[in-house]
DNA sequence: CAAATTTCTTTACGCGCGTAAATTTCTGTC
DNA sequence: GACAGAAATTTACGCGCGTAAAGAAATTTG
């Protein structure tokens, strides 16, 4: 780092003595020069340390090196963590992710599809709210972006859907309460945001069916993404109504278990799968803080790694195909089982 | 929305029926032109759904209306809440913000820094890794950006530092302790990433010394930003050595309380204020979940809006003031004392 | 109503880079 | 050493917008 200041393109052709259109072509893709003109730009380049300004840049492309990531939630650990995978993905691929969280409103998560819209960006991993998605705002920015969902699906849009298989998830759990006791009930929200949730309560009536056990569902009430408190004020809730007398419960989500937890241990209820337990409690998606539960959770864990491989390699490929799929992908991954404590 | 398609300013001024400078002249302040031209130009705007090019425009502004706001570690809900809260502030001064999270790296906070400064933003609020962080590479980035740091302070980096008084948040909770128990020993991380974690240790060694009890450190082993994990194999290490012996402890902070009260309830010790229980547990940062262990976890809470609210607004003074602060200010919020039931 | 002032229009240039076309230079091969 | 093909250079234009200057039009002032 050295040298004088260099102030565009031109200039720092100049100092590297090779012609604009050439360094151009370098950043473009370093392979694409000769190797004794590469290296004499990468010479310069760490003597002046200059790098092409990114507006000018993408002004003159077409389609830009951004690709937007978009969670429902960015301060839910569960997508903090898959957005930071599928960021580095995306770097490695040799893009620039942009990632949004939408703060789980609806307004917010348009606003996030508007600003990608205006970044024009090469194609967009996005995890819609769900129920309270605009559906026809995503399906119109679909229509225009090359778009992989991922996480939450919305029926025929976007190129692909790339999530977790719920039955899958809600199979093993069931099949493992009621192998090792009591058959479970299934704790829930009543209107729940996302619409995994809805497939999970399916699942586990399904379930309980095969397995000739008579289901039983508790839905508690509750609005919004503070799904600890509902759950929490749910289960004092459904203890007060005598509505909960099952000794396994099964959570439709860890976030909701861990409210349940809490309020388990504030009425002196002792869970786990221990001798001398009052209740067995199991749940859904591995939440980063379910194995510091007061006792562990167990729990179903979703294949983090392979949903994000899979949405950026399925994205990559639409859009190098530059064209949509002739047919909407939809790819879903089983779950795996994660026994802890608390069943 | 409808009418052909608009593809630049010159088509939108056309059939809006005013000039492109005009239009220009209202994109950068609706205020500045007349009220009978931002009618027309308003009106025009929702038929045909035109907004500036963005890289375009950006190109010939010196400087953006971008505001960078980094964090160490976007999947710690503590930093996702607050940095959502600074998105907030941002987006309301009318700047556009851009969310990066430096993952715990040396690396990607560096790369996060390059990022911004080719993104040419008007001005960054960042939170440094602390002791991870590269200090000349920050100190080169903020003389040529204007930049307040908070949460985590760097000495003489940075126009200003917006953060929380740690001797107020362990003042309060070692009073609490000591007035309603045993005095506590102060339970932290050998080698915390965090230099508020070398603040919060003296100033319980001082409060300590002030209040006439001896002071007791216990220093776990561990690296990196899995506290949860750190703070409960270094509470069974503890344990197992003999270390732990006191009936009251105090955490460096939440995240480390977590696993501590995980070890607890892994050893079958009943942690909290009521009778019978074997020790009580008191921490810092009020983080997200500490609501929801199992006992609630009694904290001292960051005064999160009023971090957030000086932040963005020193930063904007800065913006507006166009040269540096003669004195870089130093700005701390005292903590506000969270009794749950673990203390 | 004329003068002063504000606002708008017209014209024109520049930002930094992508990219195409034509030409020149370089590379490796027989 | 001549030659084909690859790679680099030269030249030139365009992207969409900011912005400056000068004049025309609209508005406010007295």
């Amino acid at each position: 780092m050295s040298g004088q200041k260099i102030r565009n393109m031109e200039e720092f052709a100049a100092a590297s003595g090779i012609s604009r259109p050439t360094v151009s072509k370098y950043f473009n893709d370093p392979d694409s020069v000769r190797d004794s003109t590469r290296v004499r730009i990468e010479a310069a380049l760490d003597q002046y340390d200059y790098r092409p300004n990114i507006y000018a840049v993408n002004q003159n492309r077409r389609l830009t090196k951004n690709i937007g990531i978009v969670v429902p939630f960015l301060s839910d650990p569960f997508f903090a963590e898959i957005a930071r995978k599928l960021e580095t993905l995306v770097i490695e691929a040799g893009f620039r992710p942009v990632v949004l969280g939408s703060h789980g409103g609806t307004e917010q998560e348009n606003d996030n599809l508007e600003t990608l819209r205006s970044l024009k960006p090469a194609g967009v991993l996005l995890a819609p709210l769900g129920r309270a998605s605009d559906k026809s705002a995503v399906e119109t920015f679909c229509r225009h972006v090359p778009t992989v969902l991922f996480d939450s699906n919305i029926e025929d849009i976007g190129e692909a859907f790339i999530g977790s298989d719920n039955i899958s998830f809600v199979d093993q759990t069931v099949e493992y309460l009621c192998r090792t006791g009591e058959p479970p009930s299934f704790f829930e929200m009543r209107t729940p945001a996302n619409p995994n949730a809805n497939k999970r309560r399916l699942a586990y009536l399904a379930a309980m069916e095969r397995a000739g056990h008579a289901p039983d569902v508790i839905s508690v009430e509750g609005e919004g993404w503070g799904f600890e408190e509902i759950g929490r004020r749910g289960t004092h809730d459904a203890f007060d109504a005598g509505s909960l007398t099952s000794r396994s419960i099964l959570c439709s989500n860890d976030r909701l278990a861990i409210g349940l937890l809490a309020a388990c241990y504030e009425r002196g209820l002792k869970v786990g799968r221990a001798e001398g337990s009052d209740l067995r409690v199991a749940s859904h998606d591995d939440h980063p803080f379910s194995r510091f539960t007061c006792p562990s959770l167990t729990t179903a864990a979703h294949d983090y790694d392979a949903v994000a491989e899979q949405a950026v390699k399925t994205l990559f490929e639409l859009i190098e195909g530059g064209r949509p799929l002739n047919d909407r992908k939809e790819l879903l991954y089983p779950a795996r089982l994660v026994l802890r404590d608390s069943a």
